[in-house]
DNA sequence: GGTAGCCTAGTCAAAGTTGAATAGAACGCA
DNA sequence: TGCGTTCTATTCAACTTTGACTAGGCTACC
């Protein structure tokens, strides 16, 4: 660590989507995304993250009226330029970097169609040397001289970590195809997308089933 | 979050084989294991775990001597009682828990042959079977009646997850198949594979080395 | 018309994580 | 002998994450 944060981004990119948003939209949001499930986006750290950005110049908080819709009064945040630089590099940044943090990579997905078509396809080719490099990098420094088996079942733990590089490359190659082959609407292409709640709309997703498998 | 964490589990682990061992010394270890490459495993926050699961009784702290090799001097921890059951238990849960945290279940692999073989074999088998309901879980929920182009990008997502859960079940099933066909050595099966670095021991891995294709 | 429960919106203390700083002792060597 | 470097061993302040808590307003229902 400590490569690019996927709450950092997220929490940007939900701003930005909505042009100015408080703290209780952008966590909808990400619930409705299905953050909650595959990164550490709970309540205490999207307001810090709001804070935090605030303070550093990336986001404007204007504090603000009492709510709409009940409850205490709330303040509604937009990104600035500043941070409209530092959320299309930080985008990037978690586009190629393999630092097996799902979250990120996941995050940087979620916004990909904010690049043009071939920007994104390239970010994604050097993903895939990324992870091939670093595979090179660990089979040889840990897989040496007096052969494997020297390692005993600590050799697994590299076998996974290997294991799951390739299945991450591999996945990255299929993406790449189905970019190149048209699909999905970028940066520039018309109609973009748009996957944040209206103020009165209601959350498909939002629920308290606990999927089977699931660890709290 | 939070299931298992990695760091108690690497500390605890450390400590143990060693009987007695300060920080110093399972900082070592844990570089020696290549767990700096796949965990959180640095300097502050090994002490600070230390400290922690001594204040909470599964470490027993001494107070101790100057060091015999220069430097200040240090403190040694040993397991207690109450420690090794958290150990125990920690691992077994690292093995069976889905949450997508790679780090937590290296850990437990390179502790696995502190278990009796059916033991391992049978949790792993109950890893599999959690990462499938997870699987069965997730697509059912997220790609709902109206098929799943309505996602758009946000689809991939899902699909990146599917497909590490995938590559991560096809993974255990492998090893399952290595511990049932005899490989390596388990609790109760003779000479126990030692994993530490002696008090003079050299570490093999400690080095500036920056492998291609890492993230600091 | 009261009250239980839910939705909105956010705060906070405790815990964990990070990277840099500290500091003594030994070692090399000019 | 004195000076810089490396190794040993740990501490610390800043930052992030977590889960539980607070608190006002609305709504349904008796």
């Amino acid at each position: 660590m400590s490569g690019p944060s996927a709450i950092r981004l997220l929490v940007l990119g939900a701003v930005r989507m909505h042009g100015r948003a408080h703290g209780y939209q952008v966590r909808n949001d990400l619930e409705f995304w299905g953050a909650n499930e595959w990164s550490n986006a709970k309540p205490g750290s999207i307001y810090h993250a709001l804070k935090q950005m605030a303070k550093q110049g990336l986001l404007l908080a204007h504090e603000v009226a009492p709510s709409t819709a009940g409850g205490p009064p709330r303040t509604e945040y937009e990104v600035t330029e500043q941070g409209t630089e530092e959320y299309f590099s930080l985008l990037k940044d978690s586009l190629v970097a393999y630092d097996q943090k799902m979250d990120v990579l996941s995050s940087a997905i979620g916004f990909i169609v904010d690049l043009p078509r071939e920007e994104a396809v390239a970010l994604l080719k050097k993903r895939v040397e990324a992870i091939e490099a670093w595979r090179a990098g660990v089979t040889a420094h840990y897989i040496p001289e007096d052969g494997p088996e020297q390692l005993g079942h600590i050799g697994e733990i590299m076998h996974l970590w290997v294991h799951s590089a390739d299945a991450g490359a591999e996945w990255t190659r299929g993406l790449i195809e189905r970019i190149e082959g048209g699909a999905y609407t970028f940066s520039g292409e018309g109609e973009p997308f748009v996957g944040v709640l209206a103020e009165d709309q209601e959350n498909p997703y939002a629920t308290d089933e606990v999927h089977p498998g699931d660890r709290e």
